[in-house]
DNA sequence: TACACGTGGCG
DNA sequence: TCGCCAAGTGT
């Protein structure tokens, strides 16, 4: 934007392009079918949260076919969720997801939230999340701001706002009659065309209103923690022996793994890791199940029904056995 | 406020 | 190959 147009100015033109372009290239998600489904929408923004499109959508189809409705997700045990949930990551998630599930059923006699600052309330929802859902289902002209949103407006408008200038800014550009559909429309923006690397400026929609044109923002690195770490795979017959965490461990607790061992001899597998920021180079080596360790034999077929952490499923699925 | 929290795919 | 990153939240 040039200095003597300001987005705010620009707005109706620049909603009626994104919409229009939105409305011509949005990818047929699956969530998008029900937008009126408060709980479907619900349950996409949760996996959506820091997770690919691509990653979350057979997580999703899964989720929705245990668990159809927040009763039947209230009805669950913690460890069913997390077994559905096993494999995508930020465990805590799915945590919060059932507990919320459970306050709108014990306390709200099932019926979910009717605004944003209901929504708002509920474990695991911020504020990107309350105004996501209420926008989407209940229609509420609220505006949301992700990784996306930050990126497209800071390089349409060419400014650097500080947090709160970027939450005024999105809601100075909603679209007052299509707020929920504006709001993907942004984040499909920055999904699809305004990425971080390489945008597609030629196919932007926001062209002509654009400051920067493809000016990528400067990232910093953050340095990441290398680990070696070892597992003991110890089988018997069609069974895997497995330990859960500890439940006073943050860090995936309560999710089961192979145990940790002492490397020694040549290890039947080797592979990569990573973990938040950390990079494990992993080592499996065959073994007995150690004594002091508290865990379980578990059928390979009946893994897939337990809160494995992803390390484990794939080591599992590495060796054959998942 | 800065940091912890998982994972798989892509350039 | 490997570093970067993706629809954030809670503390």
């Amino acid at each position: 934007m040039s200095a003597r147009s300001p987005v705010r100015e620009q707005a109706p033109a620049i909603r009626r392009a994104l919409l229009r372009w939105y409305d011509a290239h949005q990818r047929p998600l699956p969530w998008r079918r029900t937008p009126a489904n408060a709980y479907h929408v619900w349950i996409s923004e949760i996996m959506l949260q820091q997770t690919r499109v691509a990653a979350a959508l057979d997580h999703y189809r899964r989720f929705l076919k245990k668990f159809s409705s927040v009763r039947a997700l209230a009805r669950a045990s913690e460890a069913d969720v997390l077994a559905v949930w096993s494999g995508l990551g930020y465990y805590r998630r799915a945590r919060m997801l059932h507990a919320a599930a459970s306050t709108i059923v014990n306390d709200h006699g099932g019926r979910l939230p009717q605004n944003e600052g209901q929504w708002r309330a509920l474990p695991g929802i911020g504020r990107y999340t309350a105004a996501a859902i209420a926008s989407i289902c209940l229609h509420a002209r609220t505006a949301v701001v992700d990784g996306n949103v930050e990126r497209v407006l800071h390089r349409l408008t060419g400014k650097r706002f500080r947090p709160e200038g970027l939450w005024k800014a999105a809601n100075d550009l909603l679209a007052p009659r299509r707020p929920g559909d504006f709001n993907q429309s942004m984040m499909e923006l920055g999904a699809l065309v305004c990425t971080p690397k390489s945008p597609a400026c030629k196919e932007c929609p926001l062209f002509r209103w654009c400051a920067t044109r493809g000016e990528h923002r400067a990232q910093r690195k953050e340095s990441r923690r290398r680990i070696v770490a070892a597992y003991a795979l110890a089988q018997r017959k069609d069974r895997v022996w497995l330990v859960q965490r500890p439940y006073d461990h943050s860090l995936m607790a309560g999710m089961w793994e192979l145990p940790e061992t002492v490397a020694r001899g040549e290890p039947c597998l080797r592979l990569k890791h990573s973990i938040t920021n950390t990079d494990i180079a992993v080592s499996v080596f065959r073994a007995r199940p150690a004594r002091s360790s508290r865990g379980k034999w578990v059928r390979a077929a009946d893994a897939v029904d337990l809160p494995l952490t992803g390390l484990t499923r794939k080591i599992l699925r590495r060796v054959g056995l998942l």
